[in-house]
DNA sequence: TATTGTTATACTCTATAACTATA
DNA sequence: TATAGTTATAGAGTATAACAATA
């Protein structure tokens, strides 16, 4: 390996040497580390998922619409896509038979998405496969740990909504 | 809004209501929100780092050879690639004078890819802006939060390169 | 023959712009 | 005229398979 010794220099971004952000830092390192960990991680997840029946996204609409119908703007909104990425989720689920569309009643431009059975199936199949390679190392951690990301799961889940 | 109160089933993965997780609950769940809130924020972070100079990989990529010269197969293995992802990022890399390539000395089928002046400088710049959105969201957040957030980077950093 | 990297090709996901229908 | 959704098109990023050069 030519020139790979971890030098630790500071523009190294603390990937090499994450310790050194154990003394409590300011909020443009944290916001860095927090960035790299979080694309890293979304690529990882990405990868052990496919090859599923569902695609992250597919997974996430589906689950979304659960508590009942749902617009397609809502759905954008709340995933935080635009309307026509959204128009193509939702085609997909439905030429797998996993949701169905219904014009609004009150107004007939909306077109509201349900989740049919065969939807709430494969919803429910999909969960514990696509949480399988995360779940895995969740479980390999200290409780500690897992309590830190259970509650960095909600703030990030905050953060990213507004 | 029709039909989209929050009924707060189990089924509605807690994004509705992530303070059901309050009580310690198990690894599952926890997999499961973690997930969503992973994928929701990185492609929240795509999004806003989208048309500056460099992409996300680009980025990554850029602050990984800093500390020395990589060869292409270790860069992807570090980045969690196939080579041939890699291939065309450091092309795109040299193509903007970022980069260099160089044939190994010991072994010529390697390429040693090397950071060039204009690189560090480029990198640099692009350091700040590509954090801006997630630094201000960091910002906004407790010190408890902030604090929570940082070993929860460090937690997956270590997570998602095992 | 095995390994490193590149090229060729295709797929997924996303976006913006233009269009249709309803309000 | 404004809004909700769809269609058309393009761009970024990734993967697998086939290939070239080197070990």
């Amino acid at each position: 390996m030519p020139g790979t010794e971890p030098l630790s220099t500071s523009d190294a971004q603390g990937r090499a040497a994450p310790e050194r952000r154990a003394r409590g830092a300011g909020v443009g390192p944290l916001a860095v580390d927090l960035r790299i960990a979080i694309m890293r991680t979304s690529r990882r997840l990405r990868a052990e998922a496919a090859s599923r029946s569902l695609s992250p996204g597919q997974y996430s609409v589906l689950a979304a619409i659960i508590p009942g119908s749902m617009s397609v703007g809502q759905l954008a909104e709340r995933e935080q896509i635009q309307a026509p990425s959204m128009t193509r989720i939702v085609n997909h689920l439905q030429d797998a038979g996993l949701v169905i569309r219904c014009a609004g009643v009150d107004d007939k431009r909306r077109v509201l998405v349900q989740i049919t059975e065969a939807g709430s199936a494969a919803l429910a199949a999909a969960r514990s496969k696509r949480t399988e390679w995360l779940a895995k190392r969740v479980a390999a951690l200290s409780p500690e740990d897992r309590r830190i990301l259970r509650q960095a799961a909600r703030i990030l889940q905050e953060m990213s909504s507004k």
